[in-house]
Formats: C-alpha cells, sequence, structure tokens
DNA sequence: AACGAGACCTGGCAGC
DNA sequence: TGCTGCCAGGTCTCGT
C-alpha cells in the first residue's frame, strides 16, 4: 500500500496516541528489512509518546527517551486497535498503551522496519542522506534542474530516487510525468527547466490529491480490515495497460524501466 | 558519481 | 484442484 501519501494518512491517524503512555510492547517476528531491536519492550516500557512524525516514508515515534523508525516497506499497514483484538499471522509489532489501544504493525513480506533512533532522529544513517520533501519549497524546478544535469538515466527512475526528492513511489513518478507530458524513459539530463518546473508542479499537485482523497477515508484505511476508499481512484496511467489514454484515446503502454513498471501515453508523452 | 542488477519476502492471480 | 511462473505500492547493497 504505502507510497507518501499512506504513509501520511497512517500517521494522522495514529495522533488519538500521542501523550499516551506505553503499557507493554511485543515483538512476534523481529524478521523485517532489519532485525527489530529486542531490548524495545524494556526501553519503551512507561516511556510517554510525545509526537508523531513523518520523513519521506519513515513515521517518526517521538517518546521521552529516544525516537522510533518505522517503515510499511511494501506491504506494510499499521492499525489502531483494541487491545483485545487478537493477533493474525502478519502482526509483527504491537506496542500497547494503557489506554487499551494497540498500535499494530502488519506486514507479510516484511520488507519494512522498526528501529530505535535515540536522540537527534533526522541525523540517524537512514535519514540523514534523504533528500527535500516534494511538498516543500526546497523541492522546486530549479532545484531539480540543477541536480539532474549529471543524470543519464530514465527521469522516471531519477524521481524515485529518494537521495533527490523523496517520496515520488512507482504509482505517482507515472502520474506525474503523465500530467505533466514528459516521456519516462527521457534521459534525466534532457529534460529542460520549463518542463522540470512543470514536473516539480506536477508531482506536488499528483501527491496532494492522492492526500486529499485518503484523508477522508482515514477511518477505514485504519480499521480492523482497512482498505482505502481512494485506492480504487482512477489513475491516467498506472496499471491501464492497453486501455485508452483519457486524454487522447492512444493505448497505454506499459514498459519496464529499472525493473519497475511504468506506465504511459506515447502520444502525450514526448 | 552514477548506473543497473540483485537482494530481501509472501500472497494473489493467470494459465495450463 | 493443483502446480508453475509472474507480478506487486520500497530501497539498500554491491559490482562496474
Amino acid at each position: 500500500m504505502p507510497e507518501l501519501p499512506e504513509v501520511e494518512i497512517t500517521r494522522q491517524g495514529l495522533l488519538p496516541l500521542v501523550n499516551q503512555t506505553v503499557k507493554n510492547v511485543v515483538i512476534r517476528n523481529a524478521s523485517m528489512r532489519w532485525p527489530i531491536p529486542d531490548h524495545l519492550p524494556k526501553t519503551l516500557a512507561s516511556k510517554k509518546l510525545l509526537s508523531l512524525k513523518r520523513r519521506a516514508k519513515y513515521i517518526l515515534a517521538q517518546f521521552e527517551n529516544g525516537t522510533l523508525l518505522l517503515h510499511l516497506g511494501m506491504s506494510g499497514r499499521i492499525s489502531l486497535l483494541d487491545r483485545s483484538y487478537p493477533p493474525e499471522k502478519h502482526d509483527h509489532f504491537d506496542i500497547a498503551f494503557q489506554d487499551k489501544q494497540v498500535l499494530r504493525l502488519t506486514d507479510p513480506r516484511r520488507f519494512g522496519a522498526v528501529l530505535w533512533a535515540g536522540d537527534d532522529p533526522q541525523s540517524h544513517v537512514l535519514l540523514r542522506v534523504l533528500g527535500p520533501e516534494p511538498l516543500d519549497e526546497a523541492f522546486s524546478g530549479q532545484y531539480l534542474h540543477e541536480h539532474i544535469r549529471t543524470r543519464r538515466a530514465a527521469i522516471k527512475t531519477t524521481i524515485m530516487d529518494g537521495h533527490l526528492v523523496v517520496g515520488v513511489g512507482n504509482i505517482y513518478a507515472s502520474e506525474s510525468l503523465f500530467r505533466a507530458g514528459i516521456n519516462p524513459q527521457l534521459p534525466a539530463n534532457q529534460v529542460s527547466l520549463a518542463k522540470c518546473k512543470k514536473l516539480v508542479a506536477t508531482i506536488k499537485a499528483t501527491l496532494t490529491d492522492a492526500l486529499n482523497a485518503g484523508g477522508s477515508s482515514l477511518r477505514d484505511f485504519l480499521g480492523a480490515d482497512g482498505n482505502p476508499g481512494y485506492f480504487q481512484q482512477e489513475y491516467f496511467v498506472y496499471s491501464r495497460t492497453g486501455e485508452p489514454c483519457k486524454v487522447c484515446g492512444t493505448l497505454i503502454q506499459n514498459i519496464k524501466l529499472g525493473q519497475r513498471s511504468t506506465f504511459y501515453c506515447k502520444h502525450c508523452q514526448k
């Protein structure tokens, strides 16, 4: 599920936990992308959750004595449940709070992560190398143009590089490039400043649209059977191979770039 | 510095 | 019904 909007929606859904105190932590399967630290039950016991922030696709849960990093990988989900709700097969990690609510991490593929970052999480090795947030002013057409001058790889692959800009996943990369009228295969260093400005604007608009659509389905998303309503939203190109372009009717193409499925309209995107 | 391939996993689905 | 192969929203690591 998780691209940036899903992660942000998840974070917002967890906000009721802020200012609550941990009762206990359960690690059912520590084998995630990196092992879940086995000291967490001891470290977090009786600690208050002070804030929930986000950086890229990481959720930063700040406690009195340090910050927990949560990442959902490809298939992860975090639910807010009553403590009495029984864990299922892929429920690997719980933080139970004193008011009977549980933060529960579910992740069939276990590409996600639960990491302890201590103080100053922004300097954590995984976070300090990240590019700007896509919705920040720092991510501008000028910025993009300047930083892709030396990049010969396809523009689609390049905008998915978290060192350049974070939060542009496989769905929204294809969608943003369609909206900008840019062929995803175009070498990044051939994208003009004008096109970079256009692309930055469409990335921001695409992510903002998804956020707005997701916000309205927040309750369902975090429910026990969570399935975000907006996931059924109509995409322009993603997953529409062989279907007509919604603008010109040309059939949508599916190609591989950087081993990832890429969707585009060869008439609208030059 | 930058690139592409491989790696980590499980589940769902199409086709036989 | 069962098997096989392929696909999936992420991103780090490694060899070139």
